[in-house]
DNA sequence: AGAGATTTTGGTATCGATACCACAGCTTCA
DNA sequence: TGAAGCTGTGGTATCGATACCAAAATCTCT
């Protein structure tokens, strides 16, 4: 009765509990109780049950039992794919997501916001939940996104990431960009700029005008103009900051530093300057924001605001996890502080006499191969 | 009998096709028939059912869908997370996959290649398996990835996207690095160079290495000299290939045209061009590879090899939905063609006396400024 | 009108794991 | 020795949708 010879072996995957429990004399909950762990069955049981599950090559059917627990174990991960997939941003959120979610039953189920069968977040949500899977998390870096109060009445954790919800009450966890540009500016300010200068990110995205929003704050408080001229488009990336600080920079009048919104326009704005024999950070002073792998080997090391990226996605998915196990019930609302991390692209100003001597930035420019 | 009222409507979910079935006086088969549109079902029923089934709000379990279906209409896509989400080329991939899945029912599941659970892809693409996936796309541009045989005989439908395997009977698509590099280097030594440098990308990419060695090839085709000085390790960023292309691009014997394995690095060598005051294309010609976005747009216009990102997503999601539909069977090797797109930043070489007289980088400096 | 063909409907079993209850076998103590 | 307690084990029902078959309802034609 014991151990009868199963010639299909490896070969075929269709081995039920079943068939262990006739292949080894025991009941079907036996088997499902030895691998489950259930410590209530005898010794010699569950090593022979064990030993012909394994000679059976037997794996759980996921499906069966997820309809019997009512539980999908798929994380949702919601995100506009055109624009946010493929860039850093996104996939430090992922390995977030995914380091909390190693060692769990738990993965990740994609979904894009802007496919076209649902063209905004409430659709795409309400698919997820007919998916049933087991919690969601929102990507929503877009100033347009509308999260309708129904999201708290889903059965499911739910979180979004990247935007601010207000008052509502929908969980989110965000990076605090206004209070990182404060930092970054006020860095700015200490040092003795009073001319300075920002390259603004793409319009539509929540975080660039809370950047922007940071800046022009913390320069009102201390009473410094900010000009209309010196505030410019770099849309996040470094050829269009590149392009737009070449014709900022080539005037007479500029600013003594610029604040790009990101790292990317930041180097943008280095090269330009570099191209108008500009010292930075000698003339000019740069900062950027995000903190980009590259940042601390560029040269000069960039000076920029950490922006906890990775942090986002573990939070984000602890909460939900912490949710489904019942550790946590209240609503989220967390804002990740950035951190201001002073290198070497930002420095005093140079003194007025010397400025006053160097208006033409081409009588610098054999010193950048000099260096 | 029928329409009796039911008082939760909207609120609780729980709703099953039994509730519909007695809520509108049929069997719970005939509901199963109308929600599948099964024709044989009288119009009035139908209409009853469709009328009842929204106001209850109901929704498919797709769980116990999924059980008797034995099938989760999960696809699953496996990537090296570190390194590969965040890239452009991944989230080109996984768009040109979600655009094939828009209007099916199945949806993405993301696993990391690279997860310390599995650090090993035949481990992942294991997981999958026990999870169910109806389908497996793996994404894996690394030398180092190793394809047992074991794979063909998982009773799924599986792609590997980014890597030619050889002889084996595993499906690929992947694109024609090699082909793409022999076109872009035909290109300049049809333009006349025969001074040409190479930035290649990182070494543990499949990719790199076979741009790499398109280059080679042709220049070996053409009896032209690989100055070992002239390949440099760009790792397929734009500021280690700014700093390499610096030193290179100083000294006097120097290359009159460069070939960067992708275009962010191209940027970084026109930058290092430019501050060391040579004219892109008319003092160097420099090529990239990838064709992103912002190439069109680079002043000067960017000649590089157009690579078919989202192609390779959108033929490796496409053929998993043929083969799970029973369309296709067969394995699939395919090598998409990459396209030389021809922009301004190629041009023939300046006349060797020409270059003779501008040995020197500097003393061309001042013309950057003036054009 | 009634036999036969056709459309429409419902009952039952199934997918595979597992919660719950009941009970067999064994130990412990009055 | 028998009642009470404990440990292991198996039977049955359930999660919700649906394939399959049989039965009912309807239609067609002589």
């Amino acid at each position: 009765m014991l151990l009868a010879v199963d010639m299909r072996d490896h070969e075929t995957d269709k081995v039920t509990m079943g068939d262990i429990a006739r292949a080894s004399g025991v009941s079907p909950m036996t088997v499902s109780r030895v691998l489950s762990n259930n410590p209530s069955v005898k010794e010699a049981h569950r090593k022979r049950v064990l030993a012909v599950a394994k000679r059976l090559n037997y794996h759980v059917d996921i499906i069966a039992r997820q309809l019997r627990a009512q539980h999908t174990f798929q994380l949702g991960v919601v995100a506009p794919f055109r624009g946010l997939v493929g860039t850093y941003y996104f996939g430090q959120i992922l390995q977030g997501i995914q380091q909390v979610l190693t060692g769990t039953d738990y993965h990740i189920a994609l979904y894009d916001s802007l496919s076209e069968d649902f063209n905004d977040i409430p659709k795409c949500v309400n698919l997820c939940h007919e998916r049933r899977v087991s919690g969601l998390i929102v990507v929503a870096p877009e100033l347009s996104a509308k999260f309708p109060k129904t999201f708290a009445s889903l059965k499911m954790p739910i979180i979004v990431v990247g935007s601010s919800m207000g008052r509502q009450g929908v969980s989110y966890v965000d990076v605090d960009n206004y209070g990182g540009a404060c930092l970054l500016t006020e860095h700015l300010i200490e040092l003795g700029h009073t001319r300075i200068g920002f390259v603004s990110g793409r319009a539509d995205l929540r975080d660039a005008s809370q950047r922007e929003l940071g800046f022009r704050k913390t320069m009102e408080k201390h009473g410094l103009p900010v000009v209309a001229e010196w505030i410019i488009q770099g849309e996040y990336e470094a050829r269009k900051a590149f392009q737009v600080s070449m014709n900022l920079l080539a005037k007479s009048d500029r600013p003594t530093a610029i604040f790009a919104a990101n790292d990317q326009m930041a180097y943008g704005v280095i090269d330009a300057a570099r191209i108008l024999g500009l010292q930075v950070p000698e003339d000019l002073s740069v900062g950027g924001f995000d903190d980009i792998q590259s940042s601390a080997e560029f040269v000069p090391a960039l000076t920029t605001v950490g922006q906890p990226m990775l942090d986002l996605g573990l939070v984000a998915a602890r909460y939900i996890l912490d949710v489904l196990s019942k550790t946590n019930t209240a609503v989220l609302h967390r804002k990740l502080p950035a951190q201001l991390v002073t290198r070497s692209s930002t420095a005093m100003p140079n003194q007025p006499q010397r400025s006053a001597t160097s208006d033409d930035p081409l009588s610098k420019i054999s010193r950048i191969n000099q260096g």
